[in-house]
DNA sequence: CTTATATCTACTAAATTAGTCGTTAATGAA
DNA sequence: TTCATTAACGACTAATTTAGTAGATATAAG
């Protein structure tokens, strides 16, 4: 159910891309310093959201990455489904990454699960970098005293 | 952002041992067989999900297992929450499985995950046994006919 | 006492994740 | 042209997680 480093990584270092948008190209370097991120596997990376499109870069002394496109025409689920494969939570309800699974017929959760895809589907896809970076940034204050259902953690 | 097997697996023998709550409890060599989960690997699932009370077992000629609590009073988080460890997208938003993450400051996407991990939760939780029991198997046409946000797959 | 079941403890092979490393190529400035 | 600085490319690896296996013991019914 969890987004793995490298997604993480790659949401990170665009979103101070998006910071950026129009100005100087920043080198892996800042992007690997401000983010916490290790260099060489940012490389890595950068290079793949390169070959999406999604970022260009320049080398050189005043080199660096640089926003490709403009960040209200790339979503969060573009991105965050290329680092995972999937967003759904079973391959049996995924529409990109779908599986056959011998037990279709007869699965009585198959249809919560894509009824969770279908709303994570959703969010992602209808959230553009854009409307991501206008937003604040949460606290701790929100995340822990959120209205939680039957009192369970998570 | 995808289920393990071990959860897939725990899912399905739950759900047989749901069909045949209130009757003889089921082996595992028939749990294993009904759906397709090797028998061995399934021993130690049964075993954790004995620990957290939803099954009990009778060894014995005419043992097996069976489900120790009312299918409408034990939901889909919990089990998955189990197997899963977190529902959450990223650490930083969970609450059982939080941990600190030193961009939480400065992070634009986390408030997106917050809402992701709201809903995700909101609907495993409120869903027991019994009521995902009580639903049809969903069809491969319902699965691909969709209506999907923007297109995209998954 | 036999047979069919669960239980316990440990081990392991394969896959995935999260990186590293060495080298080459392009660019701008001196 | 040469130097410093950046990206690009291809391969390699260590650690962790996943998905199991295996062998032996305990319990109950007939």
């Amino acid at each position: 159910m969890k987004l793995s480093m490298k997604t993480d990584y790659a949401l990170r270092a665009i979103f101070t891309l998006v910071e950026f948008y129009g100005e100087k190209p920043i080198p892996i370097r800042e992007l690997a310093r401000r983010n916490e991120i290790p260099k060489r596997f940012l490389e890595q990376i950068l290079l793949q959201m390169k070959e999406r499109g999604w970022v260009d870069s320049l080398p050189g002394k005043v080199g660096g990455y640089r926003l490709a496109r403009d960040p209200s025409k790339i979503t969060m689920g573009e991105i965050v489904r290329h680092f995972e494969e999937v967003l759904a939570p079973i391959h049996c309800v995924s529409v990109a990454g779908y599986k056959r699974c011998s037990q279709e017929p007869v699965c009585r959760f198959r249809r919560l699960m894509l009824n969770v895809r279908h709303v994570v589907a959703t969010m992602m896809d209808g959230t553009t970098l854009a409307a991501v970076y206008k937003g604040l940034p949460v606290t701790n204050e929100e995340v822990f005293s959120e209205p939680l259902v039957e009192g369970a953690g998570i």
